[in-house]
RNA sequence: GGGCGCAUAGCUCAGCGGUAGAGCACUGGUCUUACAAACCAGCGGUCACAGGUUCGAUCCCUGUUGCGCCCACCA
């Protein structure tokens, strides 16, 4: 298919190279041949040598490489490498990595799923292990974690190769030398450096504390990833008993915690319980004692005003339980089931009672628990039906529970009012596209209510570089890690053995244990800025493209991958770890519904890059301002591919059939063609003013605009002019004009059009037009034409097609005889044009200029020849 | 409940102090030698509603309604 160069049209110009045109260009097949090219050529290689005022680097998301990419990724990633085309095209040396975060909980999943196994890490490893021939989903086979590791980074590196052959496709101008990876060696070393200055500047630290649990995966999960919603549940009128016998109720969504109940509470000022404040209740069916107290956290009017503090039902539990410094009870374990044993605060009944409920999933057990409540007489009335919205875990499908628990944590604000306010000052140290993005930082910032969690009991992922020494009794002291130093990183505690120590004196009294966690995935991407940019690595580069200027994302990882950047940077860098961060909008499907892959509303970016080429996509995706959501529509892909296509069949006339000249000074002398060249100097300046302040769409369709008037009148007002073989000066001002024209504008639309422009920049040109300057409107200089006078002649033009069109006339039509009427600026203009207007028109008889300085645009009066039947 | 954003032609969106624009769709026409998956022309809107500021408001202010997103909300 890239076969149908023949033989050279070859012009008459001052070019050092002939100029060849295809006889039919076409755009199938280009992001094969230019891709291929630009890796050959390394046309996107960053330039290290350059000072960091030339240099424009970017920090760009790592995409999730087991997941799935949709339409709004491509789109967003576009966003991206315009920015990254401009910037490179007006001298800049652009740095423009591309992560691939393999890391973490969704690799696993997908390492599970794909190969059929389940990571145990108590068996010992195997080195003949092979994960079964048919993987089946019941009945995944257990594996000992290295050998589940090794799975995760085999599969994990297939991924990466597709991922990157689908951005190669769609022209992501990332120089792919500067690739990483979350899982591999340099960002182990660079996460496990910076937790431990984390660490060592009380940073990080290590609490047993509630923690909320996603019984699932069985692991913690932060409060970023928490998603709230809604849960069917139903409330339950329960009475619990005074001293006296008689009953008070409360209402509850989950009876089964009542074994946990450690206190009632209500509201300090609600009449109904003032006398019960101080003294004690027994709760149903356990007969366990329970003081009442009063906290203003408690809300009269839900419920019974009374309400059962459990360890833990919620997060205002918590709160109750460290305020009125309550006992723990935790009865729920970390498998979402109630403990096997019997808890040590129930005896006699109770404790009988509870055998009921042993063991059971707090699904089962509410069931039993409601059965008791009615033997007992305890349950007031049937349960209520009601919704209400639960804290889930955003990949899992179980509400979360609370369960204490060690964890690792870095401080982020949410504890320290004065570390809060610094990280709202650097927030506002950077420049958000759209402005009112930083509201959502600002918001998220402010309503932080806890530290960062970053460790999670999960198996690939950065370990933490941490041992614990064991005592006599064979028990972790938590209080004194045993911590690398850090010419030794990067470290696996599970394997390698703390200084001191030798290896066989794991797991023994008086030996080490290695810390089992994993960091949680946004504990590394948090550092992408680092890992990218040599941090550690390589002080040289790091030294040149930090801070960085550019950062994107969509608007909803701003509470993670965003905020966690700028906290890493705060605490390693005292600095914001970016200029500018440009926000995308999400795609969402024609009803404006969030894709997801469980709608099934999802857009496959392969299909429609295949269906319409990446010149399409990327202009669909251009047109699409920062931040806005905009809905996804099939029929935006075929104006993009047509905007593609004429700039092949324009760039096919200028230079096939007229031929390229070089605008040498002086050349240009027609009034039309200065007037062209003026107003696209005006373009030029617009889509730059535009682009620089991220403004793309807009550079777009100023110079998109320009463009088809370019083609729609300009072409064809001077073709006659431009093939005229004995024209004289006149047909070298057109020539002239035509080729500089399409100079600019091919490099104008390079950002948005790569590979259509690319194309046709080769038919001419030498090296690519990515490496090509950006237009100014100094190449333009000398041509001090006047504008307006384009838009009088075109609207002549339109005038005349429109009489042949209301005569349902062909435009080839002669005209016999033709009356403009317009101020006298547009009579001036016509006349000036009166050979292009009389040729694009066709006009053979007398053309009549009438000026009238009432008239506030050009009419049009014409005579058509009469039409041959 | 708190925050943010949006409301302009059938659809997707520009405009943002001087009584409205584009693309798509639609209608009619044209095989015009760069392009028929093209080209030419046209139809189409009391700029959500109500007040206010102003000589003048789609544009500024206030309120109302509707929609979307983020956060909070497990008694």
């Amino acid at each position: 298919m890239t076969d149908q160069i023949q033989q050279p049209q070859s012009t008459t110009t001052s070019h050092a190279r002939p100029v060849v045109v295809p006889d039919r260009p076409a755009l199938e097949g280009l992001e094969e041949r230019w891709s291929a090219t630009w890796q050959a050529d390394q046309t996107y290689r960053f330039d290290r040598s350059r000072e960091r005022a030339d240099i424009y680097s970017i920090d760009t998301p790592p995409p999730t490489v087991s997941g799935s990419l949709h339409v709004g990724h491509v789109y967003s990633y576009t966003h991206t490498d315009l920015i990254a085309r401009f910037h490179r095209m007006r001298g800049k040396a652009v740095f423009y990595p591309m992560g691939w975060d393999d890391n973490g909980l969704p690799t696993e999943r997908r390492v599970q799923n794909y190969y059929g196994v389940r990571c145990d890490p108590s068996l010992p490893y195997h080195p003949d292990f092979t994960p079964p021939e048919k993987p089946d989903p019941k009945r995944q086979v257990p594996v000992d974690r290295p050998n589940f590791v090794r799975l995760c980074e085999q599969l994990v590196e297939e991924d990466e190769q597709v991922f990157e052959a689908l951005w190669r496709t769609l022209g992501l101008s990332v120089d792919w030398a500067e690739s990483y990876t979350t899982a591999g060696t340099k960002s182990r070393l660079v996460s496990q450096t910076a937790f431990l200055r984390n660490f060592a500047r009380g940073e990080a630290y290590l609490a047993e504390a509630p923690t909320m649990w996603d019984v699932t995966f069985q692991t913690a999960v932060a409060q970023a990833e928490l998603e709230a919603r809604e849960y069917a549940g139903a409330y339950h009128r329960v009475a619990f008993h005074r001293p006296d016998g008689g009953p008070v109720h409360i209402e509850t969504t989950r009876p089964e915690l009542i074994v946990s109940c450690v206190a009632l509470i209500a509201h300090p000022d609600d009449e109904r319980y003032q006398s019960l404040f101080g003294s004690t209740v027994t709760s149903p069916v356990f007969g366990v004692e329970l003081p009442v107290f009063a906290h203003h956290l408690a809300e009269p009017d839900k419920g019974s005003g009374l309400v059962m503090c459990c360890t833990f039902g919620d997060l205002t539990d918590v709160q109750w339980w460290r305020e009125l410094q309550l006992p723990m009870r935790t009865i729920v374990g970390r498998d979402g089931r109630l403990l096997r044993e019997t808890p040590e605060w129930l005896s006699g009944a109770g404790a009988s009672a509870y055998d009921r409920l042993a063991g059971k999933t707090t699904f089962s057990a509410r069931a039993e628990m409601v059965e008791m409540l009615g033997e007992t007489g305890d349950l007031d009335g049937e349960p209520v039906p009601t919704q209400r919205m639960a804290n889930f875990y955003e990949k899992g499908d179980k509400p979360l529970e609370i369960v204490a628990t060690r964890q690792w944590y870095i401080t982020n604000g949410g504890r320290d009012p004065e570390l809060r306010a610094e990280l709202l000052a650097r927030g506002a140290e950077i420049e958000w596209i759209p402005a009112h993005m930083k509201h959502r930082y600002d918001n998220w910032v402010g309503g932080l209510n806890g530290d960062w969690l970053i460790s999670r009991q999960r198996f690939f992922g950065i370990p933490f570089p941490v041992w614990y020494p064991l005592d006599g009794d064979g028990e972790p002291d938590y209080d004194h890690p045993l911590l690398p130093s850090e010419a030794e990183l990067p470290i696996d505690p599970s394997t390698d053995a703390p200084r001191g120590y030798d290896d066989d004196q794991r797991g023994k009294a008086g030996g080490f244990v290695g810390d089992p966690d994993v960091m949680d995935t946004w504990a590394t991407s948090s550092l992408t800025p680092q890992i990218a940019g040599g941090w550690l690595t390589d002080e040289d580069l790091w030294g040149r493209v930090f801070p960085m200027d550019l950062a994107t994302q969509a608007h909803d990882i701003i509470r993670t991958w965003l905020f966690s950047r700028v906290v890493r940077a705060d605490f390693e860098n005292h600095v914001a770890p970016w200029s500018h961060a440009l926000i995308s909008g999400f795609i969402v499907d024609p009803d404006r519904k969030k894709m997801s892959k469980s709608k099934g509303n999802v857009v496959v970016p392969t299909e429609i890059l295949d269906k319409y080429g990446a010149d399409a996509v990327r202009w669909r995706a251009a047109i699409g301002r920062p931040g806005l959501d905009s809905p996804f529509d099939e029929s935006q892909m075929k104006v993009g591919r047509r905007l593609a296509m004429k700039v092949l069949n324009a760039s096919k006339f200028v230079l096939g059939g007229v031929g390229a000249v070089d605008p040498a000074p002086g050349v240009v002398t027609e009034p039309l063609d200065r007037a062209l060249l003026a107003r696209l100097g005006q373009v030029v300046e617009e889509a730059t003013t535009a682009f620089e302040a991220y403004d793309y769409t807009t550079a777009l369709e100023t110079a998109e605009r320009f463009f088809w008037s370019f083609c729609d009148d300009y072409l064809e007002l001077v073709k006659e002019r431009a093939y005229a073989e004995d024209g004289g000066a006149a047909t070298a001002s057109a020539r002239a004009t035509l080729s500089l024209a399409l100079h600019v504008q091919l490099r104008l639309l390079a950002p948005f059009l790569c590979y259509v422009t690319e194309e046709v920049w080769s038919w001419w040109q030498d090296g690519s037009i990515h490496r090509a300057a950006w237009p100014t409107t100094t190449e333009l200089g000398g041509h001090d034409g006047d504008p307006t006078l384009l838009t009088h002649v075109a609207a002549a033009l339109t005038g005349i097609r429109g009489a042949k069109s209301q005569a349902k006339a062909s435009m080839r039509t002669p005209v016999t005889a033709a009356e403009i009427t317009g101020s006298a600026a547009a009579i001036a203009a016509v006349e000036a044009a009166r050979v292009d207007v009389t040729n694009a028109g066709k006009i053979v008889g007398e053309l009549t200029l009438v000026r009238d300085d009432s008239a506030d645009q050009v009419t049009v009066r014409a005579e058509l020849a009469p039409t041959e039947e």
